[in-house]
DNA sequence: CTGAAAGCGCTTACAG
DNA sequence: CTGAAAGCGCTTACAG
């Protein structure tokens, strides 16, 4: 028998010889279908390689079986340069979404546009993950309208007491801290700080306040903001802010980066004048992207588990969306020590 | 005036004072509708933040709005190793569907799965995008079953004569050409290449063939099979490939590497050595991914245009689902000099 | 345990 | 140019 078309929920009822409600009940693995028919019913379907229409399903129960992907980039959308710091991530939460049975949409968007208007209607998804670095004030407004307008989203950050909705981020300060603590022992004193440290990015905030917390506690006098320099996270300015640095006169035996993207761009920018790292300068970053192994020397980095990071990131936003409690997660970082650091031969 | 949850096209009608069929029309821009009407339409729809359900609208026109990207790892599914080479192509396709008004879900899948099945029916998907590298002769069947099923479907990779479906990709023989001239040029002879150059891989078999007909159009005698390892696109199958020549124990004085992460991993196994690169070992690889910016020595490569690739991609794809004509599309390479094949002080 | 009925929110011939 | 009607393929109370 042949039927035109992608055979539906119908064609499945004439062949199994029931109602075509029962086959919905059997196929959505209702409990009140009779366990015989129910078989029938799911072998018919197998063999028509039959799958219930998601339009029609979604319609009807008022919801899409799909999640929202939203990645945010930095000021310059020079085509595509997404910080590879998310990439793992990115596989890790389209796994988690097949483990859950959701469809992931994904879509990258400038900072100024309106998504937040975009989704949570039109049922496109039922809830969004909000990936990306960024100024943290200028999102905050976005973030408390997404809040009013009830639509279930959780973002990658920093976790702060009252912030509108779900985040899921690393412990900043703990990895400033590791940073600061490794620098510190090793007898660096002056350590320069590149990355934004204000309150627009909360993260970066974090990571100084860490640093300067683990060299006081390794024995040194902390963080000076004389020998911070404001960086996006990007090579580019990771380059224009060392030199930056450099320009200022002041000594300096270590860089704290906010980021590898920042440290690497750094690292550019120090060795172009010639000097030596790690002997003449230590450095440390954080991400531990895949460029920060191949770097030489190699970089020594604080690592976030982004794998499961993005799955706590889909856990906790299908847990929204069932209505069920979900909270805010700080992850534990580690320290990778490569030859950046001064610390090995 | 409130409604309860989200605004429907019912909603607007009752406010604009026409039937609901009417609204529908206007919000579609179909041209029989009075133009004062639907400005009014418009507006409250807008007030309203009104967007249409794509569930509804799906459902009713029997197609999604929807295009699914198919990633496919290689047989390592160790957590997200995703070819960098990928990233800035997943962009650029996200921004072309965004272009085209099309919403873009993303997979990633295992070679193994049967992903042929699980969209193509279902209306989750109008069409599918399937981007990876892999053993192309295992692909085939499915790709064969996808033309069968009638579904529309784009591949990133070669292009051949008769494979099934639409397929855009980069001159393989082309890029090859041009590694194999500069090498020559440099006066290069014993080129040994790594990757796998059969028929499985056929985009790795055509920078092959290419190679060898630039090393023989500088003077040379082209490549030699007694140089060539295969490999894998993967760092660790690089370093492996690039041990295994120099247990071969026959001499060579450049490495075309089929991808960039063959070569890194080739240019880690040379040095780890003693030899100097790019003075006893030129190298040349293919991908251009960020890391190659990175290596030391700079790696020389031949660039693909991620770009436009994504944007073709969907282009072909959009006119496949409107069942417009479409053809397959080979993008012209270029090479990238750095340090590691010796052209540069 | 199963069926008949209603309805999710749209789109599109069909009349007028 | 506009409205009344039908229907896309499901799911879920409601009877039985």
């Amino acid at each position: 028998m042949t039927i035109r078309g992608k055979p539906t929920s119908l064609d499945i009822a004439h062949l199994a010889g029931v109602s075509q409600p029962t086959v919905s009940r059997a196929l959505r693995g209702s409990p009140m279908v009779n366990e015989e028919t129910r078989k029938r019913i799911l072998a018919i379907a197998e063999q028509l390689n039959y799958k219930v229409d998601k339009n029609a399903s979604g319609l009807r129960r008022q919801h899409a079986g799909t999640l929202a992907l939203l990645l945010f980039e930095d000021p310059t959308p020079d085509e595509s340069h997404i910080n590879p710091f998310f990439f793992p991530m990115l596989g890790s939460i389209t796994r988690a979404c097949a483990r859950h049975g959701q469809d992931l949409l994904i879509s990258f968007q400038q900072f100024s546009d309106d998504w937040h208007a975009e989704y949570g209607d039109s049922h496109k998804a039922d809830g969004l993950i909000l990936l990306g670095y960024g100024d943290y004030l200028a999102h905050q407004g976005k973030l408390t309208k997404l809040v009013e307008q009830g639509t279930p989203f959780v973002r990658w950050g920093a976790v702060m007491p009252d912030q509108p909705g779900l985040s899921i981020g690393c412990d900043n300060v703990g990895g400033g801290r590791q940073a600061g603590e490794h620098l510190g022992a090793l007898g660096r004193r002056q350590v320069a700080f590149l990355g934004d440290a204000s309150n627009h990015y909360p993260e970066f905030l974090d990571r100084f306040a860490g640093c300067d917390a683990g060299l006081r506690s390794a024995g040194g006098t902390g963080l000076d903001r004389a020998l911070q320099v404001d960086a996006e996270s990007a090579e580019d300015s990771g380059f224009a802010a060392a030199t930056a640095l450099l320009e200022r006169g002041l000594p300096f035996d270590a860089v704290f980066a906010a980021s590898d993207l920042i440290a690497i761009g750094a690292m550019h920018a120090l060795q172009a004048r010639g000097l030596r790292i790690p002997e003449d300068v230590a450095i440390v970053g954080f991400d531990d992207i895949p460029a920060a192994r191949i770097a030489t020397p190699a970089l020594t980095t604080v690592v976030q588990d982004t794998i499961r990071a993005g799955e706590l990131l889909v856990e906790a936003l299908v847990r929204l969306v069932n209505c069920e409690p979900a909270e805010s997660t700080r992850l534990e970082t580690t320290l990778v020590v490569r030859r950046s650091s001064g610390a090995l031969p």
